[in-house]
DNA sequence: TTGTACGCGTTATCAG
DNA sequence: CTGATAACGCGTACAA
């Protein structure tokens, strides 16, 4: 590999000087124009590339951008993904991707091993689930973290300190709930989550005000689990049973498609034997015509992204959602 | 931050002796028992964590894997990918994920970037557009990698010269078919796939060699997409047409998924009315019970990891496939 | 078994 | 406008 060395000696000057033209720091420390274009062809014949080691090694930091997702294939980590990617990718940043598992131990794993690669900022997606083993450890390496002047960002709830970028979570499936309610129907059961996930519980809650508010008794099901084959399981077990809700309100999109799949099995229509609804917005919701709440996920992928390159931005107040109304209700 | 001199220090021992114990390098350079153990202390009263940087300096490479994904969105890539992330963490390794597009320049730009922070390796998901522009500069630098000895591995056909581990996408192709004829099919439609992509025209002349071995006439349709949303728009065009066919073969899973609302809100059912196959073997085929081609997506990536970290075991042969049997045929 | 000292490629500082 | 030089944190050849 070439090196600035050899790029500078090519060129018949200084490392330094070497250095202002390749980074475009010739701002405050003028290069003459002989000296810019010996080192841009130097740098072109000898197939220059700057060592990003060796840089972060100088600066203390890199260019690089962690993200520890609860699920990388889970669409809707995958579409904050998507958005933290493009915007990092402006900035000149690169994105390092790590799958956690929803265990506070494989995060703090990933946590530090980013940290060790000089991450410039960290990003959360995936909320936690309370009292579970490790959570404290990962709250303590988070605190250091922060100390440090490292970003922390999460873009679900969390219940360590850090930088949160996250929709009202309660407020959505109780939105929703009201929509369905509006809409005529009596019976509605909610079918995902997890215990103590944070999120999920949120959402259930929300759930569970409107239903109460409008006189109707909440009915939660399907409490293990918030991707497509555990909605499918869910719904299923739920259409085994004496009494069939008139409609669900599904904890994401993903157990929505999950329920969807499991009544279309069952050879019922919808919505006139059974109405869905999710929560999410993702692709496949809108392949579906799936009503949801219809969450900016890409977007808050990109204000996280925002709150790392410029800090003293502060912190952006968080986009809004709405309700998309598909055939599924 | 605590440095290893830091640590040194504070165990009374040499840096030496301290990068020994904290690399476990004392195999060949053995290092007393109470010397390790103050080092150990030390370390974790310090808080000590290694620098990335300055190994990845020191070394010439870091401990990074740069995966280049078409779309990151696509479950089918996604699945890869985790593979990679899976495989990589077990080896110490962490996955940079890079989005690409398709584009050539945005591939060249990404492979760059990963260049730049020594990536150990860089795979690549996802083929290419023949004579796309930008694709001779992206072979180009893909050549000097190689020659420099960064491993470049391709989980999909490619026009530049890289280890490749693929499966046979012609036959994938060809065997879903002829099990569709098989089964007393006889209009089937091929939906999707790009231009020019080159993983998808092996399909495509896959299922035409089925086709015209069986005596029937191929039909294509829907060749500007290889998502869901692409899927559904194909397949409704399709079913607004004149003749409609008895049966689909998808592009791949997402396509199928795509093609399934398509044909669900068309009212129409399935297998009855027009039955569906895919291939690929995504989670989202399965909920749907998706009769499709079952590709080892994840283990792709494993062994993808495996040369990357292991150079010297050379290039494993590409795994198996199968055809699971849904009921969407 | 332990330690000394150098260099990896860059950039900030300071001196011209 | 230009350049010499000193770190940054680590691993290892070499010496003891």
């Amino acid at each position: 590999m070439a090196t600035l060395r050899d790029v500078a000696r090519l060129a018949g000057v200084s490392v330094t000087t070497a250095s202002r033209v390749l980074n475009g720091t010739d701002r405050d420390h003028p290069v003459s124009d002989v000296a810019r274009a010996a080192v841009s062809e130097a740098a072109a014949t000898l197939g220059y590339r700057r060592s990003a080691a060796a840089r972060a090694l100088k600066n203390g930091h890199s260019h690089l951008i962690g993200v520890i997702s609860a699920d990388i294939l889970d669409p809707y980590f995958a579409e904050m993904t998507r958005g933290i990617e493009i915007a990092a990718a402006q900035a000149g940043y690169v994105t390092v991707v790590a799958n956690a598992n929803r265990d506070p131990f494989q995060e703090r794993s990933r946590f530090q091993a980013l940290r060790e690669h000089g991450a410039a900022g960290i990003i959360f997606c995936g909320s936690d689930i309370e009292g579970a083993p490790g959570t404290a450890e990962l709250a303590r390496e988070v605190n250091r973290a922060l100390k440090e002047g490292t970003p922390v960002i999460s873009l679900a709830p969390r219940s360590f300190a850090s930088t949160t970028i996250v929709v009202d979570n309660e407020a959505t499936a109780y939105d929703i709930t009201v929509h369905l309610l509006t809409q005529g129907h009596e019976d509605i059961a909610f079918v995902g989550g997890l215990p103590g996930l944070a999120a999920a519980e949120m959402r259930i809650a929300g759930y569970r005000r409107a239903m109460y508010e409008h006189g109707k008794l909440p009915r939660v099901t399907g409490h293990h689990g918030m991707n497509q084959v555990t909605g499918h399981a869910a719904t299923e077990a739920l259409l085994a049973e004496p009494s069939i809700p008139d409609a669900l309100i599904c904890t994401n999109d993903e157990s929505a498609i999950g329920a969807l799949a499991a009544i279309w099995h069952a050879g019922l229509r919808i919505p006139d034997d059974i109405a869905i609804a999710g929560i999410g917005g993702t692709d496949t919701g809108r392949v579906f015509d799936l009503t949801s709440i219809e969450l900016p996920l890409g977007e808050l992928g990109r204000l996280a992204v925002e709150c790392i390159v410029n800090p003293a931005a502060g912190v952006p107040s968080p986009p809004g959602y709405s309700i998309r109304e598909g055939r599924t209700t």
